[in-house]
RNA sequence: GGGCGAUUGGCUCAGCGGUAGAGCGCCUCGUUCACACCGAGGAGGUCACUGGUUCGAUCCCAGUAUCGCCCA
């Protein structure tokens, strides 16, 4: 471990003021590559794998997603992240900070298609030898599964670098030594491992269900990727009609949005307090074109209110079909297939000549196609009342996708989440509970997710570039697949990939031949891997010594919009594996809006890329702006905001050569030996003051960092450090120069040192680069190994001094310039008299820095006046100036 | 439809039961030996609206409006 002799070894010399070297020109311009090329050299940032937990904290990074392009919303919430690990590393804590990429899924399956020009067809064997595309061809080559997932990491190795890059230059001190990706080799380990432990315990289980499909992707999809979208559509009115004997007795009208799931009908409900529907609870109706009779039934979720106020149900249309086919025990009459169009056979209960012959006009056909076949042919039968009426509805789609879902029958892999076990339910609305929540209202939006979810978790996935569920399945004589004896791979063999491994205890010359066996085909949910992002960066069962020290680990940092995908899923398998919350405290950052107040997005051009922002402003600005934003709160996109920072860092550099630079500031007064700070260096009234309200800062911006407000933080530093530079540095200048002899500028030079130390670190979190360079002139080691400044470092002086004195100086020098622009005169022209009356005790005070004030406002003299109680100016100090 | 958050000077935001704050922008002045990527001074707001609680409300409560997000 690298350590700053100065600060952690006192039998260290000192440096002397002949070794400093302090730029005479000084600049914040190119720095970055500098300072990181110096900390990745000098292994700053590594973490001490040695430090007891006690000592440790350790942070579960949001593995970016590497198919995507990184934007300034990342550089936003991954420098807060960045501010809250060199506090804590300052605070003496080793800090666990690896960084993942996320490469595993659909958005890497999309992006190799586009830029290699290739689509995945699984059933090609694969061919070393083969040539893989560099570019994009006109049409979509296909190659085997195993070529696919080469080039998926082939592409993603080199958009990591790309990332890494950035990260460097923004200053994220990661330790690059534990770095990971979703899809790599320890990540597929610990997803398979963790799944197999679920399937032993009976927290993932296999159904065949329904299940929401997308059509496009061709996979299922899980409750938490779901999103509605208002979509344009119609009601078309349908006659069905409920016979007595072989006669129509009545006609029952039902208003749907999807005529062409017709076919699929298997039930009519209305609500059970509906007197228009009454009588025929209990009886059939016969399906118009089908003519297959399906029950009416009573049910709560029927809304009287919508349509005629009886729906139909289909086999499957939505959620609520669902509900109803399950709770109603109805009929299965399935049409839609996993290519979105209408199954090639009638579905069961399809039985009469005149239905079979619809639905041969139906089968193969899109489900677009088959709503106007089926419109046309309830029009022939007269079975279409009025026209079809246009609504906006919503209507439920993949995240990713761009068509609506459609509901399959499918087996599927779950993983219980609390979504049909309310015991399980309430176990994680208690781990949300116990979670430190920063800002502390985001708690409640696990809360709603949680107790809103309708069932378990969906992991499987019908996809290629994943983690395989490591499980195969024996094949019966007939060669047909037993999915209910699952065979579970052995952990000593992780990864498997049971597509190309065989079965344990079978050879690959048996796999899909009768009695032999075939592998699971489905890739696992993205989310099943990143859900264990702790475990995977923390080395569990892979390097135990490791995981101890680091887990549970005390902060994850993310992004709102996910705490119901990833911040769930990762508290559901760590309490399902290790029956404790994955972390103790989540750090939520919120959005970049652009000057709209929108969400920023590519789609509105003009982005900004990250490394442009950064060459542009600087990292340090472009980090004060990140750190301006409160986390959980959205921010606008600001430079402004970066221009300000770039102003702070400046002036950080100036000052520091002004107090540096000054004649006898040696590195002893720089020290944070208490002992430096003593009654006898330190004897002028004004810097006992300033070390005094300097001790109250300490306090301040040490509590707000302490809660994770670290904008609180900041501004408060800033607001100290440019009254320090404005009014004390101004005040002391002429005494720090030796104007007033030998001991009243050894006060100036060891409180301004001492001062400068303090706020230096204080910014470091901050603005790691100009921190660092400035402490490279006078300090050994690097300030973000250096300790967290506390008010130790003023020794016995600042409790015993009084911090009024500062502000009220403040204001009589104030009085003192106003004077002088108002006579347009420059700050350094002379003034003949000022005279300052004000409440006795504020005038005893001033009287104490009555020479700082006359050097710094050219008085020949300064006259002070203590008003009587009672008199106009007893409020507060008055200043007249004659000049 | 339910939930969460926001609404403070032109802009971006702090604040908080006791008659409003910062930075930017704006205006004026100043070539001061750390800094012109500067310094000094100044103007500018009935704290969204309507009620209520209170001696007193920007701050607490209720409702309304607008905006954003999450979930149906």
């Amino acid at each position: 471990m690298e350590q700053p002799a100065s600060d952690r070894d006192p039998s260290a010399p000192e440096r002397n003021a002949a070794e400093r070297s302090i730029p005479d020109q000084p600049t914040i311009d190119g720095i970055e590559d500098r300072w990181a090329a110096a900390w990745a050299e000098q292994g700053t940032y590594r973490f001490d794998r040695t430090a007891p937990r006690h000592r440790v904290f350790s942070i579960d990074t949001p593995p970016p997603t590497v198919s995507g392009s990184l934007h300034v919303g990342h550089v936003f919430s991954y420098t807060h992240t960045d501010v809250i690990a060199r506090y804590r590393r300052m605070l003496g804590k080793e800090v666990f900070y690896p960084m993942g990429w996320d490469d595993n899924g659909l958005p890497t399956e999309r992006r190799v298609q586009n830029f290699y020009g290739v689509r995945c067809d699984p059933s090609l064997p694969y061919d070393a030898d083969a040539a893989l595309p560099d570019s994009p061809g006109k049409e979509q080559a296909p190659v085997s599964r195993r070529t696919f997932v080469e080039l998926c990491e082939r592409l993603t190795a080199t958009d990591e670098q790309v990332f890494e890059q950035l990260w460097r230059r923004l200053g994220l001190s990661v330790d690059w030594s534990f770095g990971y990706t979703t899809i790599g080799h320890d990540s597929r380990v610990a997803s398979q491992r963790a799944f197999l432990r679920n399937l032993a315990r009976a927290e993932a289980y296999q159904a065949e269900a329904p299940t929401l499909w997308d059509v496009t992707f061709r996979t299922a999809v899980a409750q938490a990727e779901l999103e509605d979208r208002e979509r344009p559509g119609a009601y078309h009115r349908l006659v069905f009609t409920h016979h007595d004997g072989a006669d129509p007795v009545r006609e029952v009208l039902v208003d749907t949005t999807r005529p062409e799931l017709l076919p699929a009908c298997v039930a009519l409900v209305a609500h059970p307090d509906d007197p228009r529907y009454a009588d025929l609870f209990g009886t059939t109706v016969r399906t118009p074109v089908f003519d297959v009779e399906v029950p009416v039934k009573p049910h709560r979720l029927a809304d009287p209110d919508k349509g005629t106020g009886i729906a139909m149900v289909c086999t499957f249309g939505d959620p609520t079909d669902v509900t109803w086919w399950r709770e109603l025990e109805l009929d299965t009459r399935p049409v839609i297939g996993w290519d979105g169009r209408l199954i090639p056979v009638p579905p069961p209960g399809l039985d009469s000549a005149a239905g079979r012959d619809a639905y041969e006009q139906l089968a193969g056909s899109t489900v677009h196609a088959a709503r106007e076949t089926l419109v046309a042919l309830l029009r022939e039968a007269g079975r279409l009342r009025g026209e079809p009426r246009p609504i906006t509805h919503p209507v439920k789609f993949f995240e990713r996708g761009d068509r609506p879902l459609e509901i399959v029958t499918t087996r599927q892999w779950y993983l219980r989440n609390g979504g049909r076990d309310e015991a399980l339910r309430h176990q994680l609305l208690r781990r949300g509970t116990e979670l430190n929540w920063h800002p502390e209202s985001m708690a409640v939006r696990y809360q709603n997710w949680v107790s809103g979810l309708t069932g378990d978790w969906l992991v499987s996935r019908q996809r290629f570039f994943g983690v395989p569920f490591p499980v195969w399945y024996p094949l019966d004589d007939a060669g047909e697949p037993r999915y209910d004896r699952v065979i579970a791979a052995d952990e000593s063999t992780l990864p498997v990939d049971p597509s190309t491994d065989p079965a344990p205890g079978y050879t690959e010359g048996q796999r899909g031949k009768p009695g032999g066996f075939i592998g699971d085909p489905d890739v696992m949910d993205t989310w099943a891997t990143s859900s264990l992002t702790p475990q995977i960066a923390g080395g569990w069962e892979r390097d135990p010594d490791l995981f101890a020290r680091v887990f549970p680990m005390d902060l994850r940092p993310q992004a709102h919009e996910i705490i119901r995908t990833w911040l769930f899923a990762t508290v559901v398998r760590s309490d399902a594996e290790h029956a404790t919350l994955p972390w103790s405290d989540v750090a939520i950052s919120g959005w970049i809006l652009d000057p709209d107040r929108k969400k920023m997005s590519k789609s509105k051009g003009n982005v900004v890329t990250p490394m442009d922002l950064l060459d542009q402003h600087g990292s340090d600005a472009v980090r004060y702006w990140a750190a301006s934003g409160r986390l959980g709160v959205d921010t606008a996109f600001d430079p402004g905001q970066m221009k300000i920072g770039r102003r702070l860092a400046v002036k950080i550099l100036n000052a520091s050569r002004f107090v540096l630079g000054l004649p006898g500031v040696t590195s002893a007064m720089t020290s944070r030996d208490p002992a430096g700070v003593t009654e006898a260096g330190v004897t002028e009234a004004l810097d006992r003051a300033l070390l005094a309200a300097l001790a109250e800062e300490i306090d301040a911006v040490s509590a707000a960092f302490a809660r994770y407000d670290h904008t609180r933080g900041l501004e408060t530093t800033e607001t100290f450090f440019w009254s320090f530079c404005d009014d004390y540095l101004e005040l002391v200048k002429d005494r720090a120069y030796g104007g007033r002899g030998d001991a009243p500028a050894t006060s100036a030079r060891v409180t301004l040192a001492r001062a400068l130390s303090i706020l230096l670190r204080q910014f470091a979190p901050i603005l790691p680069f100009v921190t660092e360079e400035v402490w490279s002139w006078w300090q050994a080691g690097s300030i973000h190994r250096a300790p967290w400044p506390g008010i130790d470092e003023l020794g016995a002086v600042a409790p015993d001094a009084d911090p009024r004195l500062g502000p009220e100086v403040a204001v009589v020098l104030s009085g003192l310039r106003k004077a002088k622009t108002e006579a347009k005169l420059s700050m350094r022209s002379e003034v003949a008299l000022a005279v300052v009356t004000g409440p006795a005790e504020s005038i005893a005070r001033v009287k104490l820095a009555i020479e700082d004030l006359k050097a710094a406002g050219r008085v020949q003299a300064l006259e002070l006046h203590a008003a009587a109680a009672g008199s106009e100016t007893d409020g507060g100090l008055r200043v007249s100036v004659t000049i």
